[in-house]
DNA sequence: AATCTTATGTATATTATCATACATAAGTAT
DNA sequence: ATACTTATGTATGATAATATACATAAGATT
């Protein structure tokens, strides 16, 4: 018996998420690499991506790939299918922005935040400013696809809720996700910061390194690990608090979470800014301090040095555990470059086995400031575009597909 | 046009290997949870768990599950469907044994083991002391399904051999896996013994935690940490090397690494045996130790207590760095029970955030001296059942089945 | 004992996927 | 230009897996 909608091709996204998953990973650039990774037969493959390369969601690109016969096309995620919106909240501000699926900011505002309002304000005013965000990138861009967001203190990612005293108050078990989920009706995402440069740097620049420590040291101190190629974040998604590892001695200075002799105490910003200052120099955060060296004070740069020196010691510490094979230096001090890097290879050199450091690099980010913000829409992508919930994304542009074909629907009406 | 094996039940094994992952993996325990776990449809499900009884490898308990209606039928790898050959190469003597798929010891044997010893030498006696071992298991067990060592010193698990300068002197860089490979036709699986007894212990009393921290602490130290439900190894192997983190002071005592400071120096087993030595006591390893703690002597029970405080030191350096959800003390000194737990208790709550304390356990080991033996053997079945191998196991025993079914073949005959 | 619930097997028609083969495309090497 | 290589699409019949529906099983509940 013939149907309605016979010989229509098949374009059905049915199942077409595992490729969209390869592409989106970059573990399959082309349809030969498609039909390798996936381990499916060319026929469907070719279907798949057919409904695919339909729905927008994937492109081919111009470029071409040498093989020895044909040059294979490169793919792509159309990186204009679809846009995030992600959200810094800083100590004094908040940054946000809509951006595409590469990622990059399609638009974005800055709000002063004030640690005293409370979330219930604070995720109001994010909610507004992103309303209007959402609007502009809507026209350019079709699906709202998710949220992310960047916090300043240890967040526990399964829960989506900050964790522990922190510089937050009032934060601590708020529920977050829940919050965004009832205004906006997409996945939604919260991150510590640190974890989310950390994860900016790998994708960026070491997408091939697969256990790698990335600390950042600016007015605080924090570290993020990416182990087996994934973000580590230990069981309350305290992992990588080194802050506050102590290093006991006769004049361990006090530290402001109340001990004596943390590593923040005597090498972050706000301990080298105490130490100017005590010396009569002006200084309270870290850009102050690097502000200093870059004047070349002889006090700036023995203290930066030295600091150097002191988080070599806990890094050290952190590489005989967790035998990365990269250390990434972030965060404001880090623009001391040398001064700072020179110290911390010297204690690492000194302190640790061979075995762990004959293939251990150690270098500088280059990530800005902006990199929680990438960071939260790489983790915000990676979700988006993993095996388990790439099906669920492309039901959205499959849905719509069909809305828009109304030749379609006519066609199955006698 | 009618097939020879027409009417025959369809019982390939082809595909099943998702089927018995599950069902070695401890995710499916009954066909009802197969349906559910697996996605597959029941016809598929039914077919392949069928195939999979009729190899052996799989086989249905008495036991039941209440279900509200019908009980459901447990299924469980059969154990005796096949055998593994495992040994622990320690200091002195070499530990082999013949475990069925439980792992249950079916035949062990001990071999003296001289450090000056090569591999080459040293691999030679344990392959033949493996076919005396094999030639007993094969007659009751069937298939010889793979082999895995255990090794003192750190091991670059992805190459299969030892790394960097250690113990076993003329081990560095041996291809192990690769000699063993040549003369026994299976899988080889090459692992430092902490990591294993890690396994073990988080296998057999902690397979739900997914992120815990074990501290070996005999004659010397070691940790293994198991992060996100599986053994974190680092970029080369090396992670989790605690006894060489240095606590600098003025009495800083030389370690046998030749650095001041290390842990190990401080609160290892023969850290201790120096002091008691220096005492008067007769003391060299860890069981001396013990042993004078056993027999209540004041001097032996103040420095236990004080190891204890020592090695609390570098476990909340671990704690602050990978935020686990538990520490297990093994190792010979573990013995030394609440001595030592309390000093390590009383650093970590002293020294970590509350957060990190706050849903920490830290308990002692009970798994023996053969943890490293278990664990090797753990190690070697869940990379046999994991998804990506467990259909090259299956061939083994689907050839195998149509040998020995002579009927089948002769139907094929006209 | 009758009923309810969930487990489990199987027949049927339908659908999805595959292997194979062939055709064409688009570069490089000669 | 011609041959060679690999990429890519599609037709075809074969195979595998599915949904659906029904039947039976085996314990708990009443």
């Amino acid at each position: 018996m013939a149907r309605a909608d016979e010989g229509h091709e098949k374009t059905t996204l049915d199942g077409a998420g595992g490729i969209l998953s390869l592409i989106a990973g970059g573990e399959a650039a082309s349809r030969a690499e498609l039909l390798a990774a996936s381990g499916l037969s060319r026929v469907t493959v070719t279907q798949r991506l057919n409904a695919l390369l339909a729905s927008g969601l994937v492109r081919e690109t111009e470029k071409t790939l040498p093989s020895g016969g044909r040059p294979t096309r490169v793919l792509a995620i159309n990186a204009a299918s679809g846009f995030l919106l992600v959200a810094n909240i800083g100590e004094t501000h908040i940054h946000l922005a809509a951006m595409d699926l590469t990622p990059a900011i399609l638009a974005q505002t800055t709000l002063p935040f004030s640690v005293a309002s409370g979330p219930e304000a604070t995720l109001t005013q994010i909610g507004d400013a992103f309303d209007a965000l959402a609007a502009e990138a809507e026209r350019t861009h079709g699906f709202f696809l998710g949220i992310s967001l960047s916090l300043p203190t240890p967040v526990d990612f399964k829960r989506g809720c900050v964790v522990g005293p922190s510089v937050l108050p009032g934060w601590d078990e708020f529920d977050i996700i829940g919050r965004l989920k009832a205004r906006f009706d997409v996945p939604v995402y919260v991150e510590n910061d640190v974890n989310l440069m950390t994860i900016c740097e790998h994708k960026r620049r070491f997408p091939a390194v697969d256990d790698m420590l990335f600390v950042k040291v600016g007015t605080g101190m924090g570290s993020g690990m990416i182990a087996g190629g994934r973000l580590f974040r230990g069981a309350q998604g305290a992992a990588g608090d080194i802050g506050h590892i102590q290093f006991l001695s006769d004049d361990a200075p006090l530290c402001r979470c109340g001990k004596f002799g943390c590593v923040e105490a005597r090498a972050a910003g706000w301990a080298i800014a105490r130490d100017l200052s005590a010396r009569g120099f002006r200084a309270e955060t870290a850009r102050d301090v690097i502000d200093l060296v870059e004047q070349r004070k002889p006090e700036a740069l023995m203290l930066l040095r030295a600091a150097g020196r002191t988080i070599g010691e806990v890094i050290s510490d952190v590489v005989s555990i967790i035998n990365p094979s990269l250390i990434v230096i972030g965060g404001t001090l880090a623009r001391g470059g040398d001064l700072m890097l020179s110290g911390i290879r010297e204690l690492v050199y000194q302190r640790c086995l061979p075995l762990a450091t004959r293939d251990l690099s150690i270098v500088l980010s280059t990530v800005r400031e902006d990199g929680a913000l990438f960071g939260a829409a790489y983790l915000l992508l990676d979700d988006l575009f993993a095996p388990a919930r790439a099906d669920r994304l492309l039901e959205r542009y499959d849905t719509a597909r069909h809305r828009q074909t109304p030749a379609a629907v006519r066609r199955q009406a006698p």
